[in-house]
Formats: C-alpha cells, structure tokens, sequence
DNA sequence: AATGAATGAGTGTTCATTCAT
DNA sequence: CATGAATGAACACTCATTCAT
C-alpha cells in the first residue's frame, strides 16, 4: 500500500493473521505487539486505534481482492468454459486471501462495529456483473437455461468453498485429508470440481 | 432442558443471543447481566464460568438439532421428493437455531477455546448418513446419476444459506428485501427453492 | 465443649486444619464447606460469621491448653527434674496442639482482627506461674543460680520448638528426617532432650 | 536493587510493611496501591502479579541478610566472644529485617504457595556452617563441650526472638516496656544477653 | 432447624489508550 | 519520530453473607 512504511505493513500482516485465528475481540494489541515484536504505542501510533487498524486492514486487503474475473468474459472460450474459469479463479482468490475473508466473514455478521464495508460490496457487485455477463450469453446462446436466480449463485461457490473450511477438521477426517497439503490439494481439485459441477448443473438442468 | 431452571434458561437464551451478535470475546458477562436483568455472579455461580456457559448453552441447543431427518427416507415420496424434503427440513431448522450456528461456526473457526463438539459432529454426520442414504436410493432408481461427491452436498446446502445469510444487508438491498418479513419470506421461498433446484441439477441422471 | 453439636464440632476441626494450613484469609468459608461436606450457610448460621468461627475456634481449644503443668510443682521430684518434666509436658502439648498454635501465631501477629486474646494470655501467665516456683524452689536449694530471667525462658522453650517446627522442611533435610514419624519422633526425643539441657544448663548453678 | 526504580522500591517498601502486618492474603493488590498512591494496575505492570510481587521482595530482602556472620570466625576473639558477637549480629540482622521475616514465616509455614526459598536456605546453610566453625573451635581448645546439637542452636536463638517479638504485647506488659523505645531497648540489651547466656551455657555445662 | 438460592462488594488481572520525553 | 511508562476502565471471577422457605 502506497502511505504504509515498512512497520505498517508488518502490523497489518500480524494482525490479519491473529484476527483470522483468535477473532477481533479476542486479539490484543499485546498479542499483535508481541507477536510482531514492536512497541506497544505502535498500533494506535500508526493507526489511531485497534477499531482503525481493523478499517486500514479491510481496506488494504480489499484492493487485493479486485482481481480481474471480469476479463474473463472477453477471452476465447465457450461458457462452459468460462464459468469454470470464473469459479476456478474466485476461489482460488478466496482460499489465497482466507485470513481476511474470515475476519471480514465476523465483522459483516456482527453488528458491534460500524466497519466501512463499502469496497467490499463494490468487490462483490463488480464479481456479481462479470458472473452475470458470462452466464447471459450462454442464455442468449440457448446452452443455459433461463429460470435461474443468477444472483443466488455467488453464494454457492462461496458459501460451499467457506463452510468446506470452516468444518476442515470434520472433512479432513471424513475425507481422511491427513496432511494441510492433501487438504489444500483437495480444495484445489475436488472441491472447485463439485462447485463447477454442481454451478454448469444448476445452468443447464431444467427440474 | 431438564437440569434447567428458569433464571437458567433465561441466561442461556440471553448469552445466545449476546454471543451471536457481538462473539463471544465481545460480550460480557456483565452484558449479559444487564440484558438478563440478573446479578453479575449468576452466571458464574450457576454455569461456572464463561466458558461454562457457552458450552452448556452448546450442549442444550445441539440437543435442540437432532431432528428428524432420518424420517424422511422411509416416506412415501420420490427421490426428488425426499430431497426437497431434506433441504426445506434443513434449511428450516437452521434457520430456526440461526443464533446458535453462528455461534458454532466461530467457535469452530477460531482455535481459541477448546469447546467439545463432540455432539455436534454426531448431527452432522447422522444428516450426512440421511442424505447418503435418499441419494443411493436415487441412484439405484438410475433417476440419480453415480459421479457425484455426497459429502460435498451438505456444504452446498447449509454453505449457500450461511454466506445467503451472512451477508443479510448485502442481499437485502440488491434483492430489495427491505423488512425482516420480506427477507425471511425470501429464504422461506426463492433461498430454498434455490437451494433445492441446485442441488436436484447436480443429482439428476440426464442423458 | 458444651454447647456444640456434632456438626458445630466438625466445623471446628475442619476449620482449625484449615486455617493452619493456609492461613485465615487463605481459608473461604467455602473451602470449609467442602471438606466437611455441609452447606456454605452453616458457618454463618453457626458461628455469625467467618471471624466469629475462629473467635470459637480459639475458645474452644484454648480450654484444652490449660493442662496441669502446675501439678508438677508438687510432685516429688528433683528441681532438674521438675524442669525435665516441665518442659517434656510443655512440648508435648504444644506439639499435639500444633494447629492451633500456628493459627494463634498468626492472629497475635497480625494487627488485623480484634481476637480476644484473654484466656490464652491467662494459660501463658498460669504456664509462668508453675514455672517460676519450680525455679524459684531450685534457687532456694541452691541448685539454681540466681541471675536468670525467668520470664523469658518460656520464650526458649516455646521459640525453639516453634523455629524448627516451622522449618520443617529445612531441619527434615539437613537430619534426614525422611518421615513424619522420624520427624515426630525427633521432636520427642532429640529436640526436647536438647531443649530440656538448654533450659537446665542456663538455670545450673555452676561454682 | 540494580534493576529496580524508585516506584518499584516504593511498592516494595509498602508490600513488606503490609504484607507483614496483615499477612499476604490479607493485602490486596488495591490496599497497596492505595498506601503508596500509585495506580493499581501498576503492580502487575512491574511485577506481573501478586505474587511474583512477593517472590521479588523475597528476592530483594534475601540480599539483604547474607551478611557477614562469617567474618566472625577469623577476628580476634575468644571463643565466648565470637558467640556473643555472632548473636549480637544475628539478632540485630533479624530485628531490623522483622518484616521480612515475618513474612517468610507464613510463607514457610503454608503449604499454600510455592514461593522459590532457595536462597533463603543458602542463607540459613551459610549461618550454620560460620557457627558450627565457632562452636568446632571452642570445642578444639576444650572450652566447649563435646556433645552438642549444633543445628539445634540457631532454633534456639531465632525462636526465642520470634517468640519474644510475635507475643510483643504480652511481654509489653508483665516486662513493663510501655514504649515501642523501650520495647526495642529491651531486646537489644537483656533478651540479647539472655540468648548469649543461655547458648554459652549450653555449650559449656554438663548436664 | 437447616439450606439452596441469591447477591453486592471485592478480588487479581488485562485492556486499549495516552503522554512525556 | 518513536517509545517506555503509566493509567482508568473494564474484565472474569470469588468472597462472606443474607434470606425465604
């Protein structure tokens, strides 16, 4: 980020992981200190405060976020095609930026903080118009169907791809993904596989 | 609950409530008292401790989810049937517990506490048993195709309500669900409908 | 003691234990509860109150301090003998008196609650008054020398056996006094034979 | 103390005086706070707790006491006046470190805490062997009996003080020392000469 | 006569934040 | 510019005690 010095950034990325692994309210400024291995004052030095350096962190992640999917509309592929890309992509996206899904997963559901999820939302509904472009002219081209709730469908890929992780030790068992690679592999292939599947199905059967 | 006198009960409800909206680490015990309108030491002297409390209140709500999915196999409706049943019954119950699941979802999340969810994982996998269970019966029926990934369905199902959920205001703006009727009628209907329709697709035996 | 039941009795004890083990502020009335499995209630409904329980307590075992030293006077023993004795039964009482000496230790210590302290003032100048005939009986027979602070040889007695009883752990080590027996049996034997030379060697009249 | 400023000191100064008057569990941390006016957060700031607030001071005080009873040996004096002096100094370490030592006698009596009192035995070890050194000698040159309990006489000094002190307001009265002066006086001259007659008689009469 | 339920005051400790340097 | 020192408020929890039954 352009206006973040080197300690800032190291804060930021500290933080992004604690919130992630202990949540917000169960992280404190000395657990970030420690682990971080800065002054105390740092955090509301830099940031004002513990509630501002959350908003500096959502806000310095979402950038990341705005990936292109929406250039994936204009490549040479079939809708088929492209729907997989489309869902290979968002949630590769996802499973490299876990932490800061996770943590925005808490703020957006509790209502305690009055975060600034305004970005956000512009990154959803940007993703929301590229899915919608996508699966239109594979209606226009008559090889999807037409009832469908198009935006009903980002909550699948991503509601399937979080509650698969938020149960990883039920599924790692079940699955018997022994290993953190099996299970990222698993999510790599199977996982993206069967909401691909599960997505070009809800496209193109009519029941 | 059996063991359960009021003033209990009334903590237990409290504390859901409280814990769904602001996490656990964001409440306290003295906000619980207030809200309950108790003294600040009932909740320790009749759960213990915090911790106490949010592990009986897991205990007697996951009691609460042992519902009768299991039934649903021994009706007398068609495989189709059965799955609409299946997820309409799901998508219902949880809905009906929504506190309670957010709850559990953070709690799984986060690595902080060391909750038993020893319960917890036994529903969940009797609902994996039912589903199994309806979908091999489709499939020797040849009306449900054999590639299919039947672990990977519940994710879908409960996934897709959580993130629908999750992301309430997102969701009730672009779909202009502007009361909580409206977006409880919402998942009552086109949500499960949704949900239903997805999960039929990727079942169904085409040729 | 006359106006206690079974129950009040039992308290005592527990209470005695206890409070000699950790100490009066160490000791919650519902540590004494527990360990004589009656409710929390009972000490107040008993005793008043947690103070007056050891007010009690004090009362109720100084009675059993009040043993018969001053029958030894009378006996028809030697001067040195009449010491032996006097010291071998004082001991002897303090150490199966243990408890409540430490916990008298303390409270004559501490500035802190207002005991009445009356009757075990009247057992120590009762103790004195033995003592000083016994002495005063040897110096007449010309066996005592005659400058000696009598009032300050209980002290030593008391003192000695106090020190090392409450280094315990230390004089254990360094006499290898590897059980409670041998400990025990140290302080009859070793320690009151010691003690016992001690007094006698500073009354002998040596020419 | 080299790693420890001024407040520190302060707090230190306060925690001994009431740790001592109203025993460890006695004091809170706000009792404290209050007497040296510092804010109550400050004791766990510098000491991390409580109790490893009294592990300090334990530490800090212990310092304190190695002093050199050692050097005794090698001046030139009598053997019965190296056991004067060597009193003389005990007595006279221990008086003006009351405090400490009344602490560590609770401390050492209740199995309550597992307070480190290592250096406190080196302390005590290292008295022993300069007395047993004294004792060895006058043995030597015949002026001291053969058969005497050496590790009993250091009992016999430090309790008989203890005693003396802890029943202060007993022997206040029936010894007439109506001032604190007085009091002070008193041990330094006759309860001093006292604890020199009777180990000198100790070590040399037969009995 | 005895007790389970309940409570207000107090415990030690941690918190995010401020401020002098 | 950066930080060690410091703090008031809040934390979860335990205390002795009371009271209705």
């Amino acid at each position: 980020m352009s206006d973040c010095n080197d300690k800032q950034i190291l804060i930021l990325h500290v933080a992004e992981k604690l919130f992630a692994e202990k949540g917000f309210d169960g992280t404190s400024i000395r657990d970030i200190s420690k682990e971080a291995k800065i002054n105390i004052a740092m955090v509301s030095y830099y940031f004002g405060s513990k509630e501002k350096l959350l908003e500096r962190l959502i806000l310095f992640r979402t950038n990341d976020l705005k990936v292109q999917l929406e250039n994936i509309f204009n490549e040479q592929l079939t809708s088929f095609e492209k729907i997989d890309k489309f869902i290979e992509l968002y949630i590769d996206k996802i499973d490299s930026n876990r932490h800061m899904y996770q943590i925005l997963h808490f703020e957006i559901s509790y209502k305690k903080r009055a975060i600034d999820l305004a970005s956000f939302t512009a990154v959803k509904n940007g993703n929301l118009v590229s899915l919608t472009k996508i699966i239109e002219e594979g209606q226009a081209q008559n090889v999807f169907k037409k009832d469908v709730n198009i935006p009903l469908i980002t909550p699948v890929i991503l509601g399937t791809y979080f509650n698969f992780h938020t149960n990883k030790p039920y599924f790692a068992e079940i699955l018997n993904l022994n290993s953190d690679e099996k299970y990222d592999q698993y999510i790599k292939n199977e996982l993206t596989k069967h909401i691909q599947q599960t997505i070009k199905s809800l496209l193109i059967n009519e029941k």
